[in-house]
RNA sequence: GGGUCUAUAGCCAAGUGGCUAAGGCGUGGGACUGCAACUCCCUGAUCGUUGGUUCAAAUCCGACUAGGCCCUCCA
């Protein structure tokens, strides 16, 4: 399969460390909140490209952290820790914040059928892994003590900016407002890993460790994690596109500093979900998250057809105008499908002809829109509907659109249907179109759809 | 200032040098229907602007225009 890889800066054939084995780590969510939909985008890709290797026939060993400490808006000690602002705010200690939001994180990856990773971490379960990296780094000259704090030393790496293409000279400290120049660093670049002292009044989590009493910085837990559960030589590590810097550089760096190696081959992030006025943030304030979504009556998995209709390295401007367009086609499309009478035999000839085409579409740097483009190929086509559900089924297993879910229906409900038919098709005989018209009107309001074909009046729940 | 990405019909979107530029939604028209809905058929593009390379450009190169993102909070 060819994936774009941000290390080479192009698309490349996918070539993992051990042949038919797929070692891939994402980063998690820092859980001082509700996810937003365009957070959301990102799993969604990430869960594309699991079950795309998985489809292709590889093993998939795939690790997720939960940031639950630690997460500051700066590396210098002043900044804002978000897990402590959060608790302080709905007076909880930060794990119950933490615990809180993982599990409506969870909730939202459920709904959206995005698999949940085999391993999934939380930060704070992992203190000592990320001390002994500390020390490791230390001892070899990477890292440096100052001001309280543990600092990785950027200038003892050749290529800190591998990923980027920055150029050190060009870099605006404090581009963004509200960043202040840490004055305990050797180097503009330098980060922190371990902290020893706060400002912050109450600073709930904190371990021991051989430089004090402190915690840990924000890039050091996913290193950490990924390596404590992967090993030593990752082949996938995604995420979302901010954070290649200085997060994912970051990773790398240290990585690479304790291990003595290359780390990871393949680096592959998703683009944003944008609204009219820009990116869309957590930090603006207001955010649009599922359950907001389904309150206005969409079905989240609406929401993951319109993603799989755009690229992930593709922007997306997010209103509701698109997302009632996506809304309906889904509708339509899961109907259609739905509607395939299908007695479980299938052409193989036509279906191996198929599927083909299918993993060309997927193993193309994931191009989930002519995937699905061939969902409606297929539909048209002249192929047998057994064969055209035996597809689609299969398909769905990396698209998770629940295009093949068959509602369950009661006995007694469908009798009841059953017979309110069999009432106006009386009515309507007798030419009665007014009773015909209520008996209509009475099982729409109960959520039942009446259809007229050709072949008789059938039905369909909403 | 530096880096990076994008620009295709009303909307979303595929397309990576070669037949009349996929597909979906919407719009308009028609068939079906007691009327609807559903379904089916028909309906739409000088590919941001402008130079260049080529027998041939949406596709490659340059310039310009507009916009997004990153340069120590975010997916």
């Amino acid at each position: 399969m060819k994936i774009y890889n941000t290390l080479t800066h192009k698309v490349e054939e996918f070539i993992p460390n051990e042949e038919g084995k797929v070692k891939m780590y994402t980063c998690g969510p820092t859980v001082y909140n509700y996810a937003h939909i365009g957070n959301l985008r990102t799993y969604i890709f990430e869960d594309i490209l699991e079950k795309t290797l998985r489809y292709l026939g590889y093993e998939v060993l795939r690790c997720m952290n939960i940031t639950d400490v630690g997460h500051l808006t700066s590396d210098s000690d002043s900044g804002d820790d978000k897990m402590l602002k959060s608790a302080k705010k709905e007076n909880k200690s930060v794990l119950e914040i933490a615990k809180f939001y993982t599990e409506a994180f969870k909730k939202d990856t459920e709904d959206l059928n995005i698999k949940w990773p085999e391993i999934v971490s939380p930060a704070t379960e992992n203190i000592p892994m990320y001390i002994k990296i500390i020390e490791t780094l230390l001892e070899k000259g990477f890292a440096y003590q100052s001001g309280g704090n543990i600092y990785f030393d950027t200038s003892k790496l050749e290529d800190y900016y591998q990923l980027t293409n920055h150029k050190i000279d060009e870099m605006v400290v404090g581009a963004r407002e509200g960043v202040e120049e840490d004055e305990n660093k050797r180097n503009q670049a330098d980060f922190v890993l371990w902290f020893t002292k706060s400002k912050f009044d109450s600073q709930e989590l904190k371990w021991d460790s051989p430089w004090g009493v402190g915690y840990p910085g924000w890039h050091i837990e996913c290193s950490g994690i990924s390596i404590k559960n992967l090993g030593e030589y990752l082949d996938i590590h995604c995420g979302g596109i901010d954070n290649i810097f200085p997060h994912h550089t970051n990773e790398i760096a240290q990585s690479e500093g304790y291990l003595g190696h290359k780390w990871c081959n393949y680096w592959v992030h998703g683009e944003y979900l944008n609204d009219q006025t820009g990116k869309m943030s957590k930090s603006k304030g207001e955010f649009l998250t599922l359950s907001v979504l389904k309150e206005k009556g969409y079905d989240p998995l609406a929401y993951r057809y319109l993603c799989l209709t755009s690229h992930y390295r593709k922007q997306l401007v997010f209103s509701y105008d698109i997302l009632n367009n996506a809304s309906l086609s889904y509708q339509k499309l899961k109907q259609r499908v739905q509607s395939l009478k299908h007695d479980g035999t299938k052409n193989e000839t036509i279906y191996q002809e198929y599927d083909q085409k299918f993993k060309a579409c997927l193993e193309d740097d994931l191009n989930t829109s002519n995937a699905i483009t061939l969902i409606y190929d297929l539909l048209k086509s002249n192929v047998d509907n057994s064969t055209k559900y035996a597809l689609i089924k299969s398909w769905d297993q990396v698209l998770s659109l629940n295009l093949c879910e068959e509602k369950e229906i009661s006995e007694s409900l469908k009798k009841y249907i059953e017979e309110k038919i069999d009432e106006r098709k009386k009515a309507k005989e007798a030419k009665n179109y007014a009773l015909a018209d209520q008996i209509r009107e009475e099982l729409l309001k109960e959520n039942i759809v009446l259809k007229d074909t050709r072949e008789g009046t059938i039905y369909e729940i909403k």
